[in-house]
DNA sequence: TCGATAACGAGACGAATGGTCTCGCCGGGG
DNA sequence: CCCCGGCGAGACCATTCGTCTCGTTATCGA
């Protein structure tokens, strides 16, 4: 009948919308720029995206981030690994990222839902799975509620990240691990020291920039 | 020298937005509508406040809760109540009213730290002076690290509430921290049940509209 | 092949809204 | 008593989201 929808425009303004909000940050960017930048009329944009907001999600929903390799076998090492590396991503430039999409979806719901379920739910899902193999394998108690346990362990570091009274760091996250454990094993104790001698500290250390 | 301020307008903007937020929330509510309804002109709101979000935090923060007549000894029913008195306040009006606060001040360095210092550092002592009381009597581990503590006991709720992915129930509320009790908890194990013969609920329980 | 149709780039436009500026008025302190 | 500055009212500016228009162009179907 008529002209086809041009992949490649969507592509560019993808692109775009990417590396405009890497650099000046979600609030900033403004759909002209996207546009200007992408080479693409307005009009374009919002033939294929109902907001703004929505555009930046889906430019950012492809910065899926690699799941790791393989997981350690002991549950409490790999639940410390995937916070680690959140408490890391919130301390990052993506961090600043994130505040800002849930300050956008704090007033419209419909991009809260995206957000969920575009970002929030495909991580809480990996997550999740940790927490059931740890049930399945006897680390974790048998009648632990997986949604309870993953807001208890992950509600403090996106506390963090969304009030900003301390910061996001990887200490925080080992700290909150073994502070929530003896609730979520099975026999309630903190497992054999990890690394050679070396005893998960309950108090916080001094200060440090990194941890 | 010349006229006074009119201390009686400022009273007027404070209440006039009060009332508009409570009405419409913080993110629909206009300067120019505050203005109106406090029978002002624009400029003077803007030579007393300097920015909208600072008009609407200031007259929230003359909300304050009071503080319950008296805590029960017990530290876990202590922190039960008051998680659950921030569990309702989430799930009322005013959580909305909080989350728009939150989102406001992601891009507000400004917005945020008065957020934080006249909102958020308000209830946060509360809350660890209650914790320190169970560290003071013997209830909690000598060594518990208060920020983290807190930060585990009401980061949930706040993720749940910023987020939107689950409710922020009441029994949420007593879930968390029965989860996380065993690590807080100077032996480690739960108080004896408070209500004879009801024993805490570890599994969620059937659905309930409240707690 | 060729025409109808819809998407395209460019940009004007409308609307909402935060914040500034102007104007004439008025009231209290020097 | 009189001038300086706060006052109410509102015009105005700037930003920016989202819509609309226009002439162009590519593609599908006849």
């Amino acid at each position: 009948m008529a002209r086809t929808r041009d992949e490649a425009a969507a592509r560019r303004v993808l692109d775009s919308a990417r590396d405009l909000v890497r650099r000046l940050g979600p609030r900033a960017v403004t759909v002209d720029e996207i546009a200007a930048a992408a080479g693409v009329g307005k009009q374009t944009i919002y033939r294929w995206w109902p907001s703004k907001s929505s555009v930046i999600m889906d430019a950012l929903s492809e910065l899926t981030d690699p799941e790791p390799a393989q997981l350690p076998d002991s549950t409490f090492e790999a639940v410390r690994l995937q916070m680690r590396r959140v408490a890391a991503m919130f301390a990052s430039r993506n961090g600043e990222l994130i505040r800002e999409l849930v300050a956008d979806s704090q007033g419209d719901p419909a991009l809260a839902k995206e957000f969920r379920e575009r970002f929030f739910a495909h991580r809480r899902a990996r997550a999740a799975a940790t927490l059931e193999n740890g049930i399945a394998t006897g680390q974790l108690r048998p009648d632990l509620d997986v949604d309870d346990a993953l807001d208890v362990l992950y509600g403090p570091l996106w506390l963090r990240l969304l009030v900003g009274h301390l910061p996001t760091s990887q200490a925080a996250a080992d700290r909150v691990l073994e502070l929530v454990w003896p609730g979520l094993a099975r026999g309630g104790a903190l497992p054999a020291p990890p690394s050679p001698g070396r005893k998960p500290s309950r108090r916080r250390p001094a200060p440090s920039r990194f941890g």
